[in-house]
DNA sequence: GCGACAG
DNA sequence: ATCTTGTCGC
């Protein structure tokens, strides 16, 4: 797929700022039109990883069936960050990375599941927001932490959950998916509801606490993890001094 | 003012 | 994010 960033890409916080400011308007929330029949699984490693511009990133993307999880494409690339660690503002540094590893994907994916959040951010536009509006297609958060807001325990068992509040709004649920595991936090990103992306998030995590796709775990049964990927791709570009980009 | 703060 | 042993629990 064919993508661009933003030409007014910004070089400083206030300059981020206004870029997810004038992007914001630009998400829609609606029910998926149709159940996705592929999935895209996204993460980022960090070589350095202390938050600096400097520190080198690789991404990866594994695109899997929706149905059976298979996996049917995936990418990598590298990079470096860019831009500095910000609470807020850790879409800037992910970006570039992640959408010139989907832009070497075969196929188009018909939802993307971000490792972080979309609507549960200090000014409603996290990573999956962004990415969102960036690639025009349906968009979801999943957090292993989350970032800002309120909520009650959710119940013990897989697929409870409970509503995150902030400023009165709701803008995210706290998601068991799996018996007894700590929740994960779900919010929405672009073209999708809330619920909608609770019920994908839940049925693309069958067997451990995040979905097949962003599991940061050595792939236990031959499947490939983007986390596990991504790693081995920062890796290789160290062998052979691959030039940053 | 103080603390918290996706990855 | 990343650095990391042993250890508690099913």
């Amino acid at each position: 797929m064919r993508l661009q960033l933003t030409p007014d890409w910004p070089s400083d916080q206030d300059g981020a700022h206004r870029v997810q400011e004038r992007l914001r308007p630009l998400v829609r929330n609606r029910p998926l039109p149709a159940p996705p029949r592929t999935l895209a699984g996204l993460d980022v490693a960090y070589e350095g990883g202390h938050g600096s511009a400097e520190d080198r990133v690789a991404a990866a993307v594994v695109v899997l069936d929706a149905r059976t999880l298979e996996v049917v494409d995936r990418a990598t690339a590298v990079g470096t960050a860019g831009f500095p660690y910000v609470p807020g503002l850790f879409a800037f540094r992910e970006l570039p990375v992640l959408v010139a590893a989907l832009e070497q994907l075969a196929t188009t994916p018909d939802l993307l599941l971000c490792d972080g959040q979309g609507l549960a951010h200090p000014r409603r536009f996290g990573l999956a927001c962004h990415l969102g509006v960036l690639t025009g297609l349906p968009t979801l958060g999943v957090a292993k932490t989350p970032l800002l807001g309120s909520w009650d325990e959710p119940g013990p068992f897989r697929g409870d959950s409970a509503d995150v509040r902030d400023g009165g709004e709701v803008v995210a649920r706290m998601l068991r998916t799996q018996d007894g595991v700590k929740p994960v936090t779900v919010s929405t990103g672009h073209l999708i509801t809330l619920d909608d992306a609770c019920a994908q998030v839940l049925a693309a995590a069958p067997r451990y606490r995040l979905p097949e796709t962003t599991l940061p775990q050595p792939s236990a049964g031959g499947t490939p993890f983007a986390d596990r990927l991504c790693r081995d791709a920062l890796a290789a570009a160290d062998r052979s001094g691959v030039p940053l980009s």
